[in-house]
DNA sequence: CCCTGATTCGC
DNA sequence: GCGAATCAGG
């Protein structure tokens, strides 16, 4: 899972455009725990709430782990999830990115 | 109960 | 740095 720009600038977009957690990640396939994250990484946020500094004791009591052996999962077809058009320079251009993620706001039905 | 974002923790 | 788990609020 590697967040590339395109990745990066729309989940920006849709964030700024006023879209939750929730939605932009679903959009992008992944959980909103990952948008957040990288939200919170990136260094932007909603301030939603004031780091109440939780003492958070929490010390993964069970956090119950998998046997990973003897589970061997087939790797399924991995078809084009984004930039579904190749037709295009190696780097965007503003105009073209915000094109495109303009594009991809407008279909996000 | 559903949702939201925020933070911490292991990899 | 990434994602999941978890917490905390509405």
């Amino acid at each position: 899972m590697g967040w590339d720009a395109n990745d990066v600038a729309l989940l920006k977009k849709l964030w700024a455009d006023g879209h939750s957690a929730g939605q932009i990640a679903n959009r992008l396939g992944l959980s909103r725990n990952a948008v957040s994250a990288k939200l919170k990484r990136m260094g932007q946020k909603r301030g939603r709430k004031p780091p109440t500094a939780n003492p958070r004791i929490v010390s993964v009591p069970k956090r119950k782990v998998a046997p990973l052996v003897a589970c061997a999962r087939p790797a399924d077809k991995v078809v084009s999830q984004r930039k579904p058009t190749a037709t295009q320079p190696k780097e965007f251009t503003k105009r073209q990115l915000y094109a495109m993620l303009v594009d991809a706001v407008r279909n996000t039905g």
